[in-house]
DNA sequence: CTTGCTCTAAATCTTTAGATCTAGTACTTA
DNA sequence: TAAGTACTAGATCTAAAGATTTAGAGCAAG
């Protein structure tokens, strides 16, 4: 690396709440020439004005803890915009918790019960701004994510079938484009040049086939079953 | 594997508009005893009518063709609901393209310039249906990943010093709840049991603080900071 | 060539919505 | 105690929104 050149080592902090866990790691750690553990902190509060005050390379972040959960923890320190890089450290491989770590920008994801060398090549990976992520966590992860793209879009497409925006005449979705961008009957006619009233019978029609009464509800209907989505993909 | 007891072997189509480098995949594949290429496609036209036949256990899917963009292709697959399991297959490794195919359900990605070794053993972690992803494209998946979640959370979220829902009073925001449901001035005032004219003083002053003209435009610029997920997290 | 759908639009009416101003009560804070 | 803020609610308008009915023109399919 090349810091090594400066002679100055990787700088890292360990969250655990688990005093001899933690030691562990320091030890383990501390035998690297390129690195060195700053601080230990017990829990999430004295991590993060540690991390604040010594905006440490690298955190290594135990996900279970037992008072704050160590998600909420890697998000709050994302949220200071330090260049300070996290990797997640848990006894477990769900495939939730991976997802959401790495969702808000965990860099690593390891489990205690891998090698210790598996812990340094982490640190060389993610140090060098890498991402270290195990195949079988890799794995896991994608495993998560997948269905939760296949589920957001179940939902938003709701089985075509079910979707009463698919009863809408062309017309009738551009009447409902400009509702959904809150827009006055007179500005609807305007923009596409008919009267006022025919906006209006439009409308009504558009207010039968959505099974709804007002135009708020048209709009709500429209951005849950994903109207707007479908426009602008159209456009693009 | 557990097929190959039944001396039944793993089944592939290749996509791919080059046809040497389709019959140099074919080559390679047949190689092995545990698969064979049943069907090699030029197009994807051709490839998706292939592939509702004989329902293969693998498509390898070439991602930069002319014509139709493989992108397109594998959701087009992913869409038919077959146990098929689909591995990208392109010369670069740019992070979008690898995040789109891993979103839509690839189920691996290779680069054409890794070793043929790596192509077996894609196939093989994915025909006992985990994810292959080299580390390098892992990497490269997360980099695009972790910014397009940010971006996201960014425009959800929209830096609180510039939302104007945070503004609003207890009383306000309850209204507005009740307004993002699409119910009517009447309707609102029943349910908080007060006065119809209270009602729309609210409305009033709530319409002041987000700088909108009418209910639609209050509930649209309230779903699009986040208002609804932010009252069901106060619920749950 | 007739039936049906889409888009257009008028007339008429009732109901909400929204703007504005005033004002009382209650609670908090300087 | 006086000022500020939140919540309440009245009166009074005007402007939209929405319901309903009727109807003509254009076009596609049977």
């Amino acid at each position: 690396m090349r810091r090594a050149d400066f002679k100055r080592k990787t700088r890292v902090i360990v969250v655990d709440d688990n005093y001899d866990h933690a030691s562990g790691i320091r030890e383990l750690i501390n035998l690297e020439q390129d690195y060195e553990v700053i601080a230990n902190a017990g829990n999430v509060d004295v991590a993060i004005s540690l991390i604040k005050k010594y905006q440490p390379d690298i955190v290594l972040m135990d996900i279970n803890m037992p008072e704050t959960d160590g998600i909420t923890a890697i998000s709050e320190i994302e949220k200071l915009g330090l260049k300070t890089r996290i990797i997640a450290l848990t006894g477990y491989d769900e495939a939730d918790l991976i997802y959401r770590a790495m969702k808000i920008g965990a860099k690593g994801y390891i489990l205690k019960t891998m090698a210790s060398a598996q812990l340094i090549r982490a640190l060389d990976e993610v140090s060098m701004g890498k991402i270290y992520l195990p195949s079988v966590l890799c794995s896991k992860f994608f495993e998560y994510f997948q269905a939760a793209e296949k589920n957001e879009k179940a939902y938003n497409a709701a089985d075509d079938e079910e979707n009463l925006l698919n009863y809408l005449t062309n017309r009738e979705e551009e009447v409902l484009g400009l509702l959904t961008e809150g827009i006055t009957y007179k500005g609807v006619a305007q923009q596409l040049f008919i009267s006022e009233t025919t906006v209006k019978t439009h409308v009504n029609n558009i207010f039968q086939k959505l099974q709804v009464n007002d135009r708020t509800q048209a709009v709500l209907y429209a951005i849950n079953k994903g109207f707007s989505s479908r426009k602008k993909a159209k456009i693009a």
